[in-house]
RNA sequence: CGCGGGGUAGAGCAGUCUGGUAGCUCGUCGGGCUCAUAACCCGGAGGUCGUUGGUUCAAAUCCAACCCCCGCACCCA
C-alpha cells in the first residue's frame, strides 16, 4: 500500500448471451465511478472489464444464429464495448476470455495446481444434469429429477473421470481470511452468508467438462475442457500480464466490483481459494450489490422487462431536451443515486423521471443556473473581486468528509447523497442571504461576497459530482469561465474562479421535464415493443384447438400438461397457468394456440405450440372463440 | 424443517448489531420569497413499526412462535 500502487478495479466478465442491461451496467458503472474518483484524487487506476466466451452454450447459441462461435463472441463482445462507451465508462482494459493471454494464464494455472496436487483427477461417479452441466451428490437427488428448481429434468447416472479443484482444502484458511480482513467481503450481510455457507461445507470442485470443441482445453489433455467458471476468474490475473509477468505492480486488485449472485459460491470461495493454491495474494475487497430489479421484478428476456440504459439515455435527451451526453449523466445519476448495496432497489420509469427532476433539474441544475443568472443580473455577469463567505465555505468540509467516507466503503449513493448536501446548502444559502434584497439596497461589497460563495460553491459541487456525472462536471466549469472540470485539491478552495471575468450566459444543464402532455395517458407498458409489418405478424400461425386432457406437472406449481387437438392433429403443450386454472376447468374448451413455435422442452415435457392468455389483474387468463369455432380455424 | 432477503406514514426507504416514546425522499396541505428551470425556502397533516406472546422501569430494536412477500448459477413460454 505505501508507494501508492496503480489502483486496480474490476468487474466480472459478462457472458456474451446478450446485451447488457440496466442491470449489468450497474455494475460496471459502479466501477467506472469508482475509477474516476480514484484518478480524480490523482490515484493512477487500472479499470477492467471484458467479456466471458468460453462457455460451451456459446458454440451452441453461434449455431442457431448461422455464425462460428467467433464470429458470435466477436459481434457480442463489440456490442458490449459500444454500450459502455455510450455511458460514458471509461476502462483501461477490456479482457475476452477468447484472447491468448487469457487462455494462456488459465491453462498455466491448471497446470501449477496440478503439479502441486491441487488439481486432481477423481472419478466420478453420480448424478449429473446435462442442461445445467451440473453434478449433484446423491443425497441432493430425490426423484431423479435434476434438484435445480428451475430444470427439474432429469439426471443421468454417470461415471467418468475428471479433474477436480481441493476446495475443500482451503476452508478453514477462507475463513480465517474473512474473518481477519474485515473489508474483505461487502456488504457486511454478505460476508455472513459466505461464512456460512464455507462452514456447511465445502466439496471439491470438479472443474472440466468434456470437450465439444469451445472453450479451453486441459493442458495435455485435449478431450476435456475447463470450466467457465474455473476459466473466467482468472481474467483479473491475467490482465496483469501474468504468467509472463509472475509479480505486477498492479496485484492485488483493489476492489472488485460485482452482482450478489456470484459472490458467494464463486468470488468469495472458489477464486481466493485458487489463488491461495497459487501463492498469490488476495483481492483487497469484493463488493457484493444487490440487484436492481424492474419494478420489483427480476430483470428476465423472458418477460421483456429489460431496459436498456442507453436508450433509456435517449429517450431522456429527446423528451427533456438535454444533449445525450448530459441524459446519460442522468442515468448514471440514477443508477449511482439508487444504487442497491445491501439489498434490491427497483427501477421504475416514474422513479427515474422524478429524480430527474426534482434532484437534477430543480436542486442540482437550477442552483447552478440560478447563481449565475444572477451574476449577470446584478453584476453584469462579471465575477466580483471578493471573497467567499468563510462562515458558509467552511461548513462544505464536513460534506466532503461524508462523501470521502462513503466512497471509502464503496456507498456510492451515500456519496452523491453528501454531494447532493453541498446543493441543498446551497439553496438555503440564497435562500438565507437574499441577494436580490443586496442589489436593491445597493451593498456591493456583501452582493460580491454572496455572489463570489454561490459561483464557488457551484464549482465546488460540481467537482465533486464529476466521478458520477463527468459529463456535467465539464459542462458546468465551462459554464464558469473554466476549460477542464475539477481537481479533488479545488474542493479546498474557494478563490478559483478569476475576477472579472465575464461568464457566459448560463443555460440550464438539466431542463425540467415536463408531464407529458395530457392527451398521453402514459399508462404505457414498461417493455413497448416495436410495430411490426403485417408481414411480420403473418409469420405467426394461431391456430383454434380444443383442450382434450389437463394435468399437473410434477414437481412444479405453474405448469399444466396438456393435450390438444388443432384440425387432425393432436398435439402436447405445456402453459403455465396452473396457479390460475384447475385442469378440470380447461377439458373440453377451445382455446387459442401458436402453432408454428419452435417446439421446446419444459420440464421434461415436450411443448409443441403456445397458449394464449391474457395478464389479467390476479393472474392469467386464457383467449377463447367467442362462440365454437372449427378445430384447427387459422387466428387473424 | 434446503439457503437467503424482507414486512416501518399514500409510494420508496433508513433506523434493528450497540433497547430509551420514529426519521429521510417523493407526494399532499398551508405559508414565504421573487434571483432561477411553474423552480427555491419554511411549516403542517399523515405511522397500533406484519401478528401473538415473553424479557425489561422501557422494545421497531432482544427472545419465542406464527402469518405474508421476494430471490436462489447457462434462464424463461
Amino acid at each position: 500500500m505505501c508507494p501508492m500502487k496503480p489502483y486496480y478495479i474490476t468487474t466480472p466478465i459478462y457472458y456474451v448471451n446478450s446485451k447488457p442491461h440496466i442491470g449489468t451496467a450497474l455494475t460496471t458503472l459502479a466501477a467506472d465511478i469508482t475509477a474516476r474518483y480514484q484518478r480524480m484524487r490523482g490515484r493512477e487506476v487500472m479499470f477492467l472489464t471484458g467479456t466471458d466466451e468460453n462457455a460451451p452454450k456459446v458454440a451452441e447459441a453461434a449455431e442457431r444464429a448461422g455464425q462460428s462461435p467467433q464470429q458470435f463472441v466477436d459481434a457480442i463482445s463489440a456490442e458490449f464495448q459500444a454500450i459502455w462507451h455510450g455511458l460514458g465508462i471509461r476502462y483501461d482494459d477490456f479482457i475476452r476470455t477468447t484472447e491468448e493471454r487469457h487462455r494462456k494464464a488459465v491453462q498455466e494455472v491448471f497446470r501449477r495446481l496440478h503439479e502441486k496436487g491441487d488439481i486432481y483427477v477423481g472419478n466420478y461417479e453420480g448424478w449429473y444434469c446435462v442442461s445445467c452441466e451440473t453434478f449433484w451428490r446423491p443425497n441432493e437427488v430425490e426423484d431423479g429429477l435434476c434438484p435445480n428448481p428451475e430444470c427439474r429434468r432429469p439426471v443421468n447416472w454417470v461415471t467418468e473421470q475428471n479433474y477436480f479443484f481441493k476446495l475443500s482444502a482451503y476452508a478453514d484458511r477462507l475463513i480465517e481470511h474473512i474473518k481477519s480482513h474485515p473489508r474483505f467481503i461487502l456488504p457486511e450481510g454478505r460476508k455472513n452468508e459466505v461464512v456460512r455457507f464455507i462452514e456447511s461445507g465445502l466439496r471439491d470442485a470438479c472443474i472440466t467438462r468434456a470437450n465439444n470443441g469451445w472453450g479451453i482445453p486441459v493442458p495435455g489433455d485435449d478431450s476435456m475442457v475447463i470450466y467457465v467458471w474455473f476459466d473466467a476468474l482468472i481474467n483479473y490475473l491475467a490482465a496483469t500480464g501474468w504468467p509472463e509477468k509472475e509479480t505486477s505492480e498492479l496485484w492485488p486488485p483493489d476492489v472488485e466490483w460485482m452482482g450478489k449472485d456470484i459472490l458467494v459460491r464463486f468470488h468469495a470461495t472458489l477464486w481466493p481459494a485458487i489463488l491461495m493454491g497459487l501463492g498469490i495474494s488476495l483481492p483487497e475487497t469484493l463488493v457484493g450489490h444487490g440487484w436492481m430489479t424492474i419494478g420489483g421484478e427480476k430483470i428476465s428476456k423472458t418477460k421483456g422487462n429489460v431496459v436498456d440504459p442507453v436508450q433509456l439515455a435517449t429517450e431522456l435527451a429527446a423528451r427533456a431536451g438535454c444533449t445525450q451526453e448530459l441524459a446519460v449523466d442522468a442515468v448514471r445519476y440514477y443508477m449511482a443515486r439508487e444504487m442497491p448495496f445491501a439489498s434490491d432497489t427497483m427501477f421504475t420509469q416514474e422513479n427515474f423521471e422524478s429524480r430527474y427532476n426534482t434532484e437534477l433539474a430543480n436542486d442540482f441544475g437550477n442552483a447552478i443556473h440560478r447563481s449565475i443568472s444572477m451574476t449577470h443580473k446584478f453584476v453584469d455577469g462579471i465575477v466580483p473581486d471578493s471573497d467567499a463567505d468563510p462562515a458558509f465555505t467552511g461548513r462544505l468540509a464536513e460534506r466532503v468528509k461524508a462523501y470521502v467516507a462513503a466512497m471509502d466503503i464503496f456507498r456510492l449513493d451515500q456519496a452523491l447523497d453528501a454531494a447532493m448536501g453541498v446543493v441543498s446548502d446551497l439553496n438555503h444559502y440564497i435562500d438565507d442571504m437574499a441577494p436580490w434584497g443586496l442589489a436593491k439596497s445597493g451593498d456591493a461589497v456583501a452582493l460580491g461576497s454572496v455572489l463570489r460563495t454561490m459561483l464557488e460553491t457551484g464549482r465546488f459541487a460540481a467537482t465533486l459530482f464529476s466521478p458520477f456525472l463527468p459529463s456535467t462536471g465539464v459542462q458546468i466549469h465551462k459554464q464558469l469561465g473554466f476549460s477542464t472540470s475539477g481537481k479533488w485539491e479545488e474542493t479546498e478552495r474557494f478563490d478559483l474562479l478569476s475576477a472579472g471575468t465575464k461568464l457566459p450566459g448560463p443555460t440550464p444543464a438539466f431542463p425540467r421535464l415536463q408531464p407529458p402532455a395530457t392527451e398521453t395517458p402514459t399508462e404505457e407498458k414498461k417493455p413497448t415493443v416495436p410495430p411490426i409489418s403485417i408481414d411480420e405478424f403473418a409469420k405467426i400461425e394461431l391456430r383454434v384447438a380444443e383442450v382434450l386432457a389437463a394435468e399437473s406437472v410434477p414437481g412444479s406449481d405453474k405448469l399444466l400438461k396438456l393435450s390438444i387437438q388443432v384440425g387432425e392433429e393432436n398435439r402436447t403443450i405445456a402453459a403455465g397457468i396452473a396457479e390460475y386454472y384447475k385442469p378440470d376447468e380447461l377439458v373440453g374448451k377451445q382455446i387459442v394456440v401458436v402453432a408454428n413455435l419452435k417446439p421446446a422442452k419444459i420440464r421434461g415435457i415436450e411443448s409443441q405450440g403456445m397458449m394464449l392468455a391474457a395478464d389479467g389483474e390476479s393472474g392469467a387468463i386464457f383467449l377463447t372463440p367467442s362462440q365454437p369455432a372449427p378445430s384447427g380455424a387459422r387466428v387473424h
